[in-house]
This record gives structure tokens, C-alpha cells and sequence, in this order.
DNA sequence: CCCGCTTGTAAGCATTCACTTACAAAAGTC
DNA sequence: GACTTTTGTAAGTGAATGCTTACAAGCGGG
């Protein structure tokens, strides 16, 4: 492990550009983050990166995970600021404040247009399938602890809220309603979604 | 109007066209179809296409609004085939059985990429706005009918259908479960949501 | 201070691709 | 049958882009 305030070398700078490239993938999608604009959004040149990378593919690969650990350690962090209401409850009122804020889903959308390749297909689905476990068990406890029953199993319930989680970012980047709205409609849903008998 | 036997010429081939340029996109997505390719499905030229449509993307906003039109007739279709249901429950249960068959949602994924363009976020804003006015049209008569209530309006509810879909849709595209738990999955979705109390 | 590894600069290479041009063949019109 | 318009063929162009190569400069460790 580096020092933190020492400089990186040789691909243990990956870390310090694996930010940067998420950023650039987030922006401007695969297709159009030209590995011209990666490089000098992390004040190199091309082939700096591919001493790192072998390809602007695994680079995007990368990317993917990253925004899986951010948006990860982003929900620990804020399931554990209150108590008295369940991590459910406090991920929702996180979410309605905080999504939108950043840009990473635009890297799953543009992941999903890259599907005809195995290993990004694998990259997402394992994504999508690790925030389902995730948000399944904090329904699950939810409902286990306010004895609320209902056809719905929470797996089912976990993947109506990712739903509503795809709605809000799409009717963000169609600029569709206001952010005030958006929010509005995702805390509604949600908490509905959570508590339905 | 052109008689339907005699062949098209000039600019009127455009809707003999279409739906083939509709379906390079929804395969290839905007970026990986290239004119060469639509140009040879279309068993012509792309100068061909290019006397046409004066770009690319003007091809693909047509195809954006071909996809409106034969999934809002497909839905038409579908529910007025039995009474006694609800227009609503015809239109879940048509979903449960076709969605997948086509990949024309490829296309909306793809145009999400191309939101930058104000012309394609103003086609794309403009379908998903006309796909949820009908389908809360669908829900309102439903929970009329039925004199459900509950605190969310006919419209959120038709927007949390609308995410199902959504999730289907991806769920599909990264081969993730079987298609019956896929079709499981919407069917208990969707029709809890619709008669939520 | 020398040697080996890392970093930086610059150029280039091979493809791809949206879009164009030039022109001949065909078909419709009078 | 002259003519005008549309259709088909073929080639090409200029820009973008993923990735490579060649080489000089720096820097650390012995």
C-alpha cells in the first residue's frame, strides 16, 4: 500500500485514475468517452492508460465496479445516521435527497447498450443483482419488523424500488418534470412499495 | 396515396423503409448501426437512404416515433379482445405474454445514451409522457371500476408500472433469470401495484 | 554515478464511418 | 420518342478514434 500523500507509480496510479475515468464514462457514455478525453481528464497521455489497461473496454469494466463500491459505501453511509427507522426507511429518505446528484447511472445506461459483450453483460447483471440483495434485505427486515405481510415477497418488493430508482434517472435525463417532482414521485412510490399489505 | 401492390418510389419508400431502420437500431443500438448496415437491410444504398432522410439521427427520431406507433396500436390490440376485465388487466396480462418478443425498448436505451441531442431527449420525453397518460388512463377506469383507494394517484401508479417494465426489459438484456421468472416477477409486480388499496 | 525502470512527448497507423459525388440505367410523362 | 425525374452502382473523402511505437527525460537504488 502507498503512502497517501506520496505520488503513484506504474498501475498502482489506477486508483487515482479510476475517479476520473468513471467520470468521463459517466458523462459522455462508452461509446462517445473518447480515450483522447480519458487521458486528458487524467493529465496524461493515451498510452499512459494503456500501460494500466489493455483496452478502453476494461477501462469501462472498471468503471462499473467503481460505481458499484461508490454507490455501495454511499448507502452504509447513510443507513447508519439515524435510529428508530429501519435502514429501509433511511435509504429511501436518503435516496429521495441525494439521487440525482450524481451521474454514475448514466454509466449502467450506457453499459446496457454494450450488452452483446459477455463480460460487460456480466459486469451489470452481477451489479444489479448485488443491489437487489442488498435492498431485498433491508425490505425484508423492514417488514419482518413491522410484522407487515402482503403476495409480495421482498425480493419482488426489491425490485419494484430498483424500478422506481430506473424512472427517476430516466425522467431526469429526458429533463421531464422538475427534480422537486422527481423526488416527490420516488417517495411516494417507494415508501408505498415498502409497506404495502 | 400509393396503391399497397404497386412499388414505391422516390421519398414514399420511406414507410416501406422504416421498419426495417427501426430494427437495425433496436439491434445495434443508435452508435453501432451504421448506414452501410441500414443501408443493406434496407436492400438499398445509403445514398438511397440519404435522399431520404438527410442524416443519421433524423433516421433515428423517425424510428423513435415508429416504435410509438406499433406499441400503442399493439396495446390497442390487445385490449379490446375480452370484456369483463378491465382494459387494464388485459393490457398486464398482453405484457406478461409478449413483452420480450420484440426488442424495440432497445432503442429507447440507446436514445437515452443521445440525450444530449435536444431533438432525441424531446422524442424520447414525448413517448414515455404518451405511454404513461394511457396507461393511467387504463388505471384510473381499473381502480374506478373496482373503487379502490389508496394515497397513491392513478398517475404514480402508472409510472411504478411503467419502471416494471423497465426492469424487465433489462433483466432481459442482461440474461438474468429465466423468462417465466421474468414474466413471474411482472405479473405479481404489476398487479399488486394496480389494485393497491 | 551508473543502470534499470517509470514517465512524458509526439507522431502515426489502420480502421471505421457518416456523408458525398458522378454518372449510367431505368421509368414515368407528355 | 424526347424529356424529366427517379433509381442504381461505384467510388471516394475527410474526420474521428482505438491503439501503437519510438524515443527522450526523469528518478531511484545500488
Amino acid at each position: 500500500m502507498s503512502h497517501p500523500t506520496q505520488k503513484r507509480r506504474g498501475t498502482s496510479r489506477k486508483p487515482d485514475f479510476l475517479p476520473l475515468i468513471t467520470e468521463v464514462f459517466a458523462e459522455c457514455g462508452y461509446r462517445r468517452a473518447t480515450t483522447a478525453l480519458l487521458a486528458q481528464r487524467c493529465e496524461v497521455r493515451e498510452n499512459e492508460l494503456y500501460r494500466i489497461w489493455p483496452t478502453k473496454k476494461s477501462m469501462f469494466l472498471d468503471a462499473i465496479g467503481f460505481v458499484f463500491e461508490a454507490v455501495a459505501s454511499s448507502w452504509a453511509e447513510s443507513i447508519k445516521q439515524k435510529s428508530g427507522i429501519t435502514a429501509a426507511e433511511q435509504l429511501i429518505e436518503s435516496q429521495i435527497q441525494n439521487r440525482g446528484n450524481s451521474r454514475l447511472h448514466r454509466i449502467l445506461f450506457s453499459g446496457l447498450n454494450e450488452v452483446d459483450d459477455p463480460e460487460i453483460c456480466l459486469a451489470l447483471r452481477n451489479l444489479y443483482l448485488n443491489f437487489h440483495k442488498m435492498i431485498s434485505g433491508y425490505v425484508g427486515e423492514h417488514r419482518q419488523r413491522h410484522q407487515l405481510q402482503s403476495s409480495l415477497g421482498d425480493d419482488t418488493i426489491a425490485w419494484i424500488m430498483i424500478g422506481m430508482g430506473s424512472i427517476f434517472d430516466i425522467q431526469q435525463e429526458l429533463e421531464q418534470g422538475t427534480i422537486d417532482q422527481r423526488r416527490e414521485l420516488l417517495g411516494q412510490a417507494a415508501n408505498a412499495i415498502l409497506n404495502i399489505r
